[in-house]
DNA sequence: CTGAAAGCGCTTACAG
DNA sequence: CTGAAAGCGCTTACAG
């Protein structure tokens, strides 16, 4: 008791049926509440010993004994440029944001993560050294890194990686929905022409400005309304680098990529002393905690992360290999637009 | 090879050996690189066989057979009230920051890094569960978490954690000096009532809102200023909220426990037509992303997380048990003051 | 209802 | 320079 808890050395399972005087079977059974299997005087001594010793599985062993690990790896893809990653995980605080969620939801699910930023490519032996039960990968857009996981036979569930349909499991936000959603809104509001503001590149398309842009365009071309693209970079500051050729546009309603580039830009546009949202409205696009942190307040589209986490940790405790699913993102309507 | 690269299964040092018809202790010497152990050609033959299956070393055995485990436990207590937690992670975009940066520095070093933000009192089976080569323990405010930890013998490093002296090993930001960074700043630039804005608490004293306010009452003592006190949760709102009482003081100078804090109080005394810094200057601290973010662009107490981090990771590396250092602060003069 | 034994993949003395 | 063997702490058939 005070032996093993004082010692430096954790009780084992081996410890307490030698001290009970049963096999370690035995122990286990009852740990694992297979009670029917033991009697229960036999399981009473034994649960009374784990008690006192404050007995804790050893997860290390447990998983290399081939049974779960309750580990799960988590990759932070997200495509940067190789030598902007860091930069650019600190740009946006949604990475952190979904950390922080990911480990509540994920806790009070019996797992830990462990979390991966490098290099996309230079992943697969971070995945491999240890026994994950599952990988959860956050944002690729090419699926080298998903069909190499996969080849080493580790479950994997994608978040915002858009991919050709049917290869893996993916949870995504619905973002041909959200464009609409805020240009509806723009629209709505009064607004005759219309900007985008984000990182838009050539390729790949699957890149989530991209996408954002190509749903806000074809709204916008449902709605008949001119639709200017801005690009910039995914940060605060691309935002505001974006706000004078957004001002001299004449646009009076912009969309962005990123709550970010809408809080630069909104700034930016005050800064130039252009009234949002009377002269220009903005919508942003996540709704993290930045977007309140501005003025006025953004009107954005939520992506509800939560919602995301939640089924991609079910998916990783009961796997739906090829499942894809749309997450629909909601307008939160605040003060920008 | 392609056996093993497909099968699901990886290779594992049994299988190189047997394929090389070595022993196991000589693929290892030669992983190991305890090259004059063995001989070239013998090694030259494993290294092929190593790189030809792609090899990667299972952290998880290793780890069960008393080899470092290089994974490191990271402990986000911060001291909030129970029920607020998730809520507390998530206004203060600091901790999101701390992981990504903490995580970026112990890739490059080799360790992963497994996060846990729950309950402070009940991280011990947590920590006890895998074989852990240490914890890192942010923002402790009372010893009794570490002593569980230390009384079961994990290794481990508190940062930001004002404990009594020589208990444990803590690396620290030197509060005093930002405080009186902030107020002499303050007071060189003609302030003559000073204010404090932040989550100051009755007790314990350790808690960082409550250190930095007596920083910077000492420090206005010392310049003959004097200093009021405005008690606000650690939040934007809470800036936000404080910012009626500051206007009314007829304070000229405001620092605050944060920089969220002061993102807010300087929105809140915009928006009631304060201007920033003519009428009130502000100075937050930390220097997150979320300095930059608002207008007047906060000048702060950079804390150097990239240095306490460093630190933090050296003892880890190399256990400096008892040790204690200051990070000493740096000024970071923007416009709000 | 209970136990003996092999195995997970690596590491560590120790023997030759 | 190389190998046989025991061990880390748990799990999993399988036997009784």
């Amino acid at each position: 008791m005070k032996k093993f808890i004082n010692s430096g050395r954790r009780a084992t399972i081996t410890d307490i049926a030698r001290e009970v005087g049963v096999s370690t079977t035995t122990v286990i059974n009852v740990l694992k509440g297979r009670g029917s299997e033991v009697s229960p005087p036999t399981s009473a001594k034994i649960m009374k010993v784990v008690k006192r010793v404050g007995y804790v599985k050893n997860l290390t062993a447990s998983a290399l004994a081939s049974a779960p690990s309750k580990l799960i790896a988590v990759v932070l893809a997200g495509t940067f440029p190789a030598d902007a990653r860091q930069r650019c995980l600190e740009a946006n605080p949604f990475y952190g944001d979904f950390i922080l969620r990911l480990e509540h939801e994920a806790r009070h699910r019996g797992y830990s993560i462990n979390l991966y930023s490098g290099e996309e490519m230079e992943a697969l032996p971070f995945l491999l050294q240890r026994n994950y039960d599952a990988v959860l990968v956050l944002g690729v857009s090419s699926p080298q890194l998903p069909r190499l996981i996969a080849r080493h036979g580790v479950p994997q569930v994608l978040v915002d990686s858009f991919l050709p349909r049917g290869a893996f499991a993916r949870v995504c936000g619905d973002e041909a929905l959200g464009g609409r959603l805020a240009v509806d809104h723009l629209v709505a509001r009064g607004c005759r022409k219309l900007a985008f503001v984000g990182d838009v590149q050539k390729a790949p398309a699957a890149l989530i400005p991209n996408l954002r842009f190509g749903a806000a365009r074809a709204a916008s071309r449902t709605a008949g309304r001119p639709l200017t693209l801005f690009t910039t970079a995914t940060s605060f500051d691309g935002g505001v680098a974006a706000a004078a050729r957004v001002a001299a546009s004449g646009c009076d309603g912009v969309v962005t990529a990123a709550d970010v580039v809408a809080a630069g830009l909104v700034q930016g546009l005050r800064a130039a002393g252009v009234r949002v949202p009377q002269q220009v409205a903005v919508v942003g696009y996540d709704n993290l905690l930045v977007a309140t942190l501005c003025l006025p307040k953004l009107t954005t589209v939520d992506q509800r992360l939560e919602e995301k986490i939640r089924v991609a940790m079910d998916w990783i405790q009961q796997p739906k290999p090829r499942a894809v699913v749309l997450i629909p993102p909601v307008l939160v309507v605040r003060e920008s637009a």
